[in-house]
DNA sequence: AGGGACATGTAATTAGTTACATGATTGT
DNA sequence: ACAATCATGTAACTAATTACATGTCCCT
């Protein structure tokens, strides 16, 4: 999703200035599943304001930096729901480490055991993090979407877990292939 | 993970052309997990060429174009060890799709509905084109990779077989939000 | 004294996609 | 007759990341 569509969507749930819309594509539920950066996101709304889909008001704050609070005009919740009701493109999986795996016999058996452990605990953190969300008061929609992101990090730990120590043995005894 | 690298990768399963190597990156193992165009796999073979990772062979057709047939050399096989001892970066799932159910509230139901059944029948033609697939004589690295993602397709498809109609109820008995 | 949160923005770089250009053969 | 597969490559374009630039306040 391009960037001034994921500036629409945080800003339909609020309004917001670019630092904060940035945190919030950071975390679920709308940046659960979604990248963006300042580089980004500042020229996106600058875009947005001068089509009138968002307007800007400045804020002036003691003891911070100032800040542009931007908000969704009429116009812009139109273009959002627009893009919205457009047939969304297929969700892509990208994975590095994936290609790894399937290469590890390139590897020795410490590398492959290593990096197996750290996404174990790389998606356990994760899990944990999402488990201490507070959902009380939240919609249906983030709620759905909460649910689907732990049911897919805890197929992918449960098969690590169960697969890991398996296909080790698997890939020999001893680190055949140590460079 | 970069086309170069990519690249090698593909042909450290054998010498390809630029074409197979583009199917190679669509399907298990290697490509289920990543993209790439012919705009980028050209180039990318023509570097690695200069910078003597990989050789490249005439071949010439009868009844077809000729091709360019490139091979690992040792020095470009080195050089992909090297890139996968590297950490992986995280893994990035992005989805456009829950973006759009995240805020369903903007939506009528009967469009959510044609999405997330939309969704369904893609994790299902994924699946069974997963299982379709003949493992014998694949590696430990192969399989564990497949396994991965039939486990992450599985759990996607159970949460959304499981949560759709619950979901759709929440979102209003009649279609509230229709624009 | 140092790092992190707050806060905005630009510029340089990198990388990728899409479209164009060409063309035979095979299957429907 | 049309689409798909095979086959390579370039050019234009789009988009995003990274680094730079600046500065305060608060906590340890």
């Amino acid at each position: 999703m391009d960037t001034k569509t994921l500036c629409l969507a945080v800003l339909s749930r609020g309004e917001a200035s670019g630092y904060e819309i940035k945190k919030a594509l950071e975390e679920p539920p709308i940046g659960a599943f979604q990248e963006t950066s300042f580089g980004s996101i500042y020229p996106a709304l600058g875009k947005l304001a001068a089509e009138g889909l968002v307007v800007c008001r400045q804020e002036t704050q003691a003891k911070r930096p100032d800040k542009k609070v931007y908000a969704l005009t009429e116009k812009g919740k139109g273009r959002l729901v627009e893009r919205l009701r457009e047939t969304p493109d297929p969700d892509r999986y990208r994975s590095d480490f994936l290609l790894v795996l399937s290469l590890s016999p390139l590897l020795d058996r410490a590398t492959v055991k290593r990096f197996i452990d750290e996404r174990i605990a790389l998606f356990e953190e994760k899990l944990e993090r999402m488990g201490a969300c507070d959902l009380s008061g939240a919609d249906a929609g983030t709620r759905f979407v909460h649910g689907f992101g732990q049911a897919l990090y805890r197929a992918a730990l449960e098969y690590l877990r169960a697969q890991e120590s398996g296909f080790l043995e698997e890939l020999g005894p001893r680190d055949a292939a140590a460079e």
